[in-house]
DNA sequence: GATAATTAGGTGTAGGTACATATATTAGCA
DNA sequence: TGCTAATATATGTACCTACACCTAATTATC
């Protein structure tokens, strides 16, 4: 659906306000088709980040401050993401040799297994829901990493 | 800053992979720039937005469900938004004359004023934010509108 | 080597999202 | 007319963000 029937308006002061509504509309329609799929997994949006990210780095355990500058939305609480994920049994937390205040997190067996059901049906289903060809795509990441290289 | 920086990684597996975390980071980004702004009026980025919609059909009253329409996050709860902006005298409940199950909601003269201040500051902070031209934005809501437009 | 500054992680609180459900009211229709 | 379905809003709950603040541990500084 368009940004005008989605907002049910028409006028926007200018492209650049109407690029700013839409941005934030296609984030929002993103996230809401990722949250659908990944619902029948008991997982929400952010714990899914965090398992991926973690993946990222496996088989090695994770800081916490490490996943936090990994997420694309910074202000997210990971320790209690992590405590949602803990009380689940997919990750677990353990002491950091070196330093004290620091804690590492890995993925559990049972983690590994949920993120990889998990991901074969979330991943393709929310590059599909993109509707741009990949040189459009290309296009879309000059004009969005121009914008965000303030 | 770019994504690449902002996510500490390089690694996508395709374009349209990127530009989905793309689009969800610039969103962010514009996000927490608004709720900056919002901050010294003890505005949410939520409230404002209700606001600006009952400015727009001002000065007749609205119905919940018809605010709701015109949000851009289809799942907010506008009830419990209404709730806060009732409580700082923002904005007014009244009764429907046709429909006992409608409440119609009008911005006090505070609402106004707050709101008036609130956009003189914030409307061109976010626009100015956005890095893009006329003609860039133009493309990218090209390029957002296809993609919508499922 | 003792003390201050910094760092890592966790907690408290206010406000939001998502979604199921409740309540009241109106509309539809046999 | 009277019962059911649909509608409009509100409420309950789990989870999240934003951000201030707290504690413990480590590093820096003198």
């Amino acid at each position: 659906m368009k940004l005008e029937q989605a907002i049910q308006t028409s006028r926007f002061s200018s492209e650049k306000h109407k690029a700013v509504l839409n941005i934030l509309y296609t984030a929002w329609m993103l996230k809401t088709t990722i949250s659908h799929e990944l619902k029948p997994f008991g997982l929400s949006h952010e714990q899914y980040n965090v398992m991926r990210i973690l993946k990222g780095s496996a088989p090695s355990a994770m800081r916490v401050k490490d996943i936090a500058s990994r997420m694309i939305e910074k202000n997210s609480n990971i320790p209690r993401i992590i405590d949602k994920l803990v009380a689940k049994k997919l990750v677990k937390r353990l002491a950091s040799p070196g330093d004290n205040r620091e804690t590492l997190i890995r993925l559990t067996p049972a983690g590994v297994s949920l993120l990889e059901a998990s991901t074969r049906l979330v991943q393709p289903n929310t590059i599909r829901s993109l509707q741009l060809s990949e040189k459009e795509s290309l296009y879309l990441n000059r004009l969005l990493d121009g914008l965000n290289d303030i």
